[in-house]
DNA sequence: CGGAATCCAAAAAGATACTG
DNA sequence: CAGTATCTTTTTGGATTCCG
């Protein structure tokens, strides 16, 4: 298993101790690869695991297929699996998972507008015209 | 420095091949106790080092430590340092700091939500009409 | 193809101690 | 008090392999 926030929020839950909801929200998708998962998932409908492997080539078979089943785990993703000589496995977001869609959303807003204000500094510093 | 996502995203967008608004995002407050730093800041205003520690109980020195300078790195969090025999320094967020609140909100929502969900199924499970 | 196990390298975190 | 450095232990990640 992953990701010590998700861990200790896990723990946390088991001994019934808990009391800070939005780390139960980020350890929902803060291992590295699962908000684009989600991402995708909520925006394209289904993968197989190779398309998602296709869609995220720098994460490796063995990320994708853990940060997979804790997402199932979490209740946030379902597995579809379909019968044939070759197991083909395909993955949607339960609506548990689209209810973080509108969180999500508003992460990516947020860091396009900062995007573009870090680019427009670039630009500013390559024309030295202030420094870092 | 801590923290691969963040680590990540800073380097992408050093080689300008940046391209996962979501991803910056979430590097803003990824790390381990970033988060309610984050919140404490922005709904309780300025903290000093030694009062963050209290809040943070079980965040060690070095964590809380290394979180804040990265904050401030980010552009997060201010850092007010107060002339003295003893060093203090105080913490405030920035106004992009500020601009992350509503997330941080939105996703305080979703997971008190999403506990009083668990809790409910829990006891259900002590009085064992289901199972997990 | 999807998933799990293994081994090994890299990264993160705790403890401690030192400095201004 | 705040910050940094060092050392050690724990976690995580990549690569590879094996199985259904």
């Amino acid at each position: 298993m992953t990701d010590l926030v998700r861990e200790t929020v896990i723990e946390k839950l088991r001994d019934g101790e808990y009391n800070c909801p939005k780390e139960l929200t980020l350890s929902m998708f803060s291992g590295k690869w699962k908000i684009n998962m989600i991402y995708h998932l909520g925006h394209d409908g289904n993968y197989y695991f190779y398309e998602l492997q296709k869609l995220l080539p720098r994460a490796s078979h063995k990320e994708i297929a853990e940060k997979l089943k804790e997402l199932v785990e979490d209740g946030i993703v379902d597995r579809h699996p379909e019968a044939g000589p070759r197991l083909k496995v395909s993955y949607s977001l339960t609506p548990l998972g689209i209810s973080l869609l509108p969180i999500i959303d508003s992460m990516y807003a947020w860091g396009e507008k900062r995007l573009k204000e870090l680019q427009l500094r670039h630009v500013v510093f390559g024309l030295g015209e202030t420094k870092d």
